[in-house]
DNA sequence: CATGAATGAGGATTCATTCAT
DNA sequence: AATGAATGAATCCTCATTCAT
């Protein structure tokens, strides 16, 4: 597999994921525009030129971000939720803790971020993000809102726009990793500890609550 | 004598806020760097000199956004906050709406936007933005949950992350604004009853009750 | 003379002399290109549009300087240097030091300066101030000089070239005054001195010198 | 293949040193603010945005010109003078003639008339050209009338004012090869002939002057 | 496959000039 | 006669992209 050994033909095959890998870094920090083609070369340790010789400019390498540093990972995600057992409650606790694990706190957090600064400027990618992404993560919550709701564990809510306010602080947590000031001192697990203990007693029936965690007198 | 009405109107006080305005638009539709200032000239309907007498370059643009449009909107909400009685669920409600109705469906959306943006680039205006209007934002929040909790109306939650789950969703809907996909199309009253609704049921004390949001009397 | 005692009415008259007097200081301080019509302006005491008022534009202010600047000098220094009587070398004496008053120690020893700096861009006026001022200040030491080697008094040199070796150190006088190191801390009337010490020197017979080489008869 | 010879050479070595001297040319044609960078790139037989890569800007350009160009001839012209024998008289000829062939007749005469024009503006370049060149070159100069005195070969003259009696006229030829009128017909070097004849005969004991070298008959 | 010198279109900024007041 | 807000051509500089090596 390395029957040439020279300097350059080492990497082959990484170089291209080297190249994202640097990219999505840069444009998290410093935004698409304000990134030079020639940082994102030096970060994953090659010239001004070698992009080219994978992407056909820097738009294009905007646009493969999503496809190949995504859904891996989104995959995974799935992956580890699937097949798992319990009450609604626990599932939620589930998918929102291993959303975080596999997105939320590593580098695919900067996407969000990207989306959010970008998605006006590359309809295009924006919609890739949003089918691969958005739709296909809502529908997980959608998907265990639902069976909570038709068990009776949960109360009868909005679905569509419960799901979005469950996301958002997910989401938020993810976006305000980039920002200097601010929720940036949060720590997350407490924050998503917190967004469930409120999440799931406002979504679950009251009478037999006895979920109640912080005082479970009465 | 006067074929061309007037070429310029000699406006020396509207201009700069003519500017911002315009600036801040496209700035929020194309980010900070993607805007070109003949753009932004041209949407206060004068030409690429103008913004150069009232600003020395376009990051003083960018950062006496946040003094001269947001400020009179905060002043203005907390006007309208100011003096309003009722149960800290009442309170919270009015809040939200208010929130929404002074900075959330105006143009200032586009702030949270820009922010999240630009915030690793503009660490001074992010700054400005956190103490002016995070900071400030969010001692509204804490407040109105402290006093809740304080009475007995609200459960014993841990304010400091209940306030950031409880903004996230309002922000969202700010932020989403400039998505073209998505939550694009979600009705924002809906969105925040809906959150409301979570929030309320999350943070009331649950005894036996029938669910009886604003007041559980008797 | 002043019926109308209206503020701006006041000095009609003197306006284009200041701007010209301002505009030579600011050419000479930071050269033509450097020297923006604004800040003549101001120095004036005037504003952005006065200037048009009476030249048709930063050109034409920088042709005016010579003719309402220098011309005045030159005759001045013309009219002082008139019938003076004795010999050669107290001629020449007097020329230099008349010379230096009227020209090198006033504000016009910008001039020099400004023309070695601009002439190349403005060719017209580098015509009209070598005919006005160059040839018009040599034709009085290349007299001084032919008069003095007529009567014995001086050696018999190469008259068209010693004028210059003879000019050259009063106008690098004048240049140096710009400089902000080196020369500038000389002593002007001691360097006139010590110029004429040796160029009289240079020039006169010596009494039994057998020196003569161009003419050594007699 | 090669229908296009070369589109651009690729010689990153020689590159700085061709923009140099295209910038020195044009500086001294039109003045620093006068001459665009195009103009400077064109001359250096480059596009507008190879200077950049070279320096950082326009004023580094002017930076540099001091020290990769003035210092090489200077270097130079000191090894020409060195070692040399002969009176002092013998000294100062061979002085005069050097400078003006290794400074005054060639490209770096550019030099004196940047300065005078641009001296104000760049103090830091001028303390440098003052520092390398002016205080180098009096140096040289002093020394052969301190030496000419000192042996009895010059009379006792005012040596910090005489050698810039003597170097005025030098540095005036060197500034008017740029006046487009005037001096600018003069014979360089029957203008230094005729200084130096004057000089000398200045310098010179006069009764015992059997000085005369051209013409030692009599 | 990789490099990096060179390119040149694009955008920020300056400032001489105009003209309604 | 004077002002100064507005203009827009001119110019510096950046950086995505190319291509000879």
């Amino acid at each position: 597999m390395d029957l040439c050994p020279k300097r350059w033909s080492r990497r082959k095959e990484a170089r291209p994921h080297e190249i994202l890998e640097a990219a999505l870094e840069l444009f998290a920090e410093k935004g698409y525009a304000a990134t030079r083609i020639d940082e994102i070369a030096a970060r994953a340790g090659v010239t001004r030129g070698t992009p080219y010789l994978y992407f056909a400019g820097k738009e294009e390498i905007f646009k493969a971000l999503i496809q190949e540093l995504l859904l891996p990972a989104l995959d995974e995600a799935e992956a580890m939720l699937d097949g798992f057992e319990g009450s609604a409650a626990e599932r939620l606790r589930r998918i929102v803790h291993v959303w975080w694990q596999s997105m939320g706190e590593t580098r695919l957090s900067a996407l969000p971020k990207l989306m959010v600064a970008e998605a006006g400027n590359f309809p295009e990618v924006a919609k890739l993000y949003n089918d691969l992404f958005i739709v296909r993560g809502e529908a997980i919550f959608r998907q265990v809102i639902e069976a909570g709701v038709a068990s009776g564990e949960f109360r009868t809510v909005d679905v569509e726009y419960a799901l979005h306010v469950l996301c958002a602080p997910v989401v938020m947590a993810m976006l305000t990793r980039y920002m200097p000031y601010g929720h940036a001192a949060l720590d997350p697990l407490r924050y998503l500890d917190c967004l469930l203990d409120l999440m799931l007693h406002g979504l679950q029936q009251c009478p037999q609550s006895a979920e109640s965690k912080e005082k479970p007198d009465a």
